[in-house]
DNA sequence: TTTTTATGGTTTGTCGACAATCCATTGCTC
DNA sequence: GAGCAATGGATTGTCGACAAACCATAAAAA
C-alpha cells in the first residue's frame, strides 16, 4: 500500500501526540498563561516519559508558547497587549510578502480552490449570523492557503509553524470575536481578486491593510475592556 | 566583543556546548551541506550522550541548519540559489521593519554606540583593504544591533536566532566576499543617519535597498560562477 | 528476469535511574 | 530582629539500555 506523498509526514510518535495535546491545552487556556511547567507532572498527566515530553517542550518553545530557562524550568508565555502588537507587526510584513509571492507563484488550480473556500465561507457565514467562531477558523484557513501559495519554505514555516499558534492563543484567550466578520470577508475577496489578476503589489497592500485593520480592531477591544492593565505576579 | 541576548543564558550545559560546536561546523562546512547526520557518530565525536545531542539537533532544526524526518534521521540542509533568494526575501521585509522600529524605539545611547561601531569599521576597513571577512562580520554586527534596537522580541528571535546562522552559512560556503565593502559601509551610514533622525520610513526603505543590493550582488556572483545549475536527483 | 517477501542490521524513539543544579526553608551569627 | 550561610527537597540535565521502526540485502516465487 502506498501512502499519499502529502501524508508522508505522518509518523505519529509519542512526542508528536504530547505536543499536539499540550499545544491545544495552552492555546485554549486549559494550561493557564504564565503558569509554570513541571516536567514530572506533565509526564504523568499525559502518560509518557520525560524524554518525549522534553522534545515536545522544545517544539513548544519554537512556536513561542513556552519560555525555557536552563536549569530553571519552563513557563507558559504571558499574554500582553504589547506582545500582541509585536506579533501583528511581523504578520503585516510577512503576510504581505506571502500575498505578493502568492500572486506571482500560486498555480491556477490553487487559486480556484481558494475562491471555492471563500464561496463556502459566504454560505456558512449567512447561516451563522453573529457567531464568529467559524469565521475565525475560516479566516485562519484563508490566510493559511495564501501563505502556502507563496512557495517560500522559510516563510511558510515561520508563519504556519512558529507564529500562528500564538495568534490563535491570543484570539481564543482574549476573546477576539468582534463583528468584523462581513468586512473581513470582503477584504478576503479583494485579496483573492488581486492574486487572481497576478497583481502582487496590490495583493501585498491589501493584505497589509487587512491585518492592520484586524490589529486595530483588537486594540480597540482591549482598550474598551481593560483601560487599566493588571499584571499579577 | 558584543554580548548578544542569546548568550545571556549563563548556564552552559552540555547541550549548549554541542550545539555551538555543531552549529559552527555546519556553517563553516566542516560537516558538509546535504550530508546525513548520524546520532551515534556525532555523540562519540563530541563526547556526549545522545540526550543532549538530540536537544542540540532540535535547536539546529529550529535555525534551519538541518532537516529532520521522523524515524528517518536528519540531514544538513542543502544550499540552493532558490533557497538563498527565499531567505533574502524574508530578510528584506523583517529587517526593513526592524529598521523602522529601531528608528522609533532605539535609545539615544544605543544609537551613539552604533555610530561608534561604524567609526570602528571605517578604521579597520582601511587597514584591511581587500580582505572582506572582517567586514562581513562587521556587517552582521551592524545588522544585529539594528535588529536588537527594534525592541520587538519575536523579531529579534526570528532574525538573530533562526535566520542568521543560515545567512552566515550561505555567505561562508558560497564565498560571498565581493567588493561591496565600501558601498555597504556608505549604506550603513545612511541607515544610521535615518535612525538618528527618527525617520522610520526612510530607514525602512534604505535597509530594504541595502539588503536587495546585497542579494543582487550575490545573485550576480552565482550567475558568473555557475551559469548552468545542476540538480542531481 | 522481475517482483515480492523475509530477514538481519542499523538507526531512531522511549524509558527509568543517576548526577548536577537550583529554590526554599531553617538555623546561626551579628 | 535582620542578614547570611548551610541544608533539605525538588527539579532539571544527562546517561546507558531497551523497544520500535526503517533500510538494504538476499532469497524465493512467478
Amino acid at each position: 500500500m502506498t501512502e499519499h506523498p502529502s501524508l508522508l509526514r505522518q509518523a505519529i510518535t509519542a512526542s508528536d501526540r504530547v505536543l499536539y495535546e499540550i499545544q491545544r491545552a495552552i492555546v485554549e487556556g486549559t494550561i493557564p498563561a504564565g503558569s509554570k511547567i513541571s516536567e514530572p507532572e506533565l509526564a504523568r498527566r499525559f502518560d509518557v516519559s520525560r524524554a518525549p515530553l522534553r522534545e515536545a517542550l522544545a517544539r513548544l518553545e519554537r512556536c513561542h508558547l513556552i519560555e525555557r530557562i536552563p536549569n530553571a524550568g519552563a513557563r507558559v508565555v504571558t499574554l500582553t497587549p504589547q506582545g500582541l502588537i509585536s506579533l501583528y507587526q511581523i504578520r503585516e510584513e510577512l503576510e504581505g510578502l506571502a500575498c505578493r509571492l502568492a500572486a506571482e507563484q500560486m498555480p491556477e488550480t490553487e487559486i480556484d480552490e481558494l475562491a471555492g473556500l471563500l464561496d463556502q465561507h459566504l454560505t456558512t457565514q449567512r447561516v451563522r449570523e453573529g457567531e464568529s467562531y467559524y469565521q475565525e477558523a475560516g479566516d485562519l484557513d484563508f490566510h493559511y492557503r495564501v501563505i502556502l501559495g507563496s512557495k517560500n519554505p522559510y516563510l511558510i514555516n515561520m508563519l504556519c509553524d512558529e507564529l500562528y499558534y500564538l495568534v490563535r492563543m491570543y484570539r481564543v484567550q482574549m476573546g477576539m470575536n468582534g463583528p468584523r466578520v462581513s468586512r473581513a470577508f470582503d477584504e478576503h475577496k479583494a485579496i483573492l481578486n488581486a492574486i487572481a489578476n497576478r497583481d502582487g503589489e496590490l495583493a501585498d497592500l491589501l493584505m497589509r491593510r487587512h491585518i492592520a485593520a484586524s490589529r486595530r480592531n483588537i486594540e480597540k477591544q482591549l482598550n474598551e475592556l481593560q483601560p487599566a492593565k493588571k499584571e499579577p505576579a
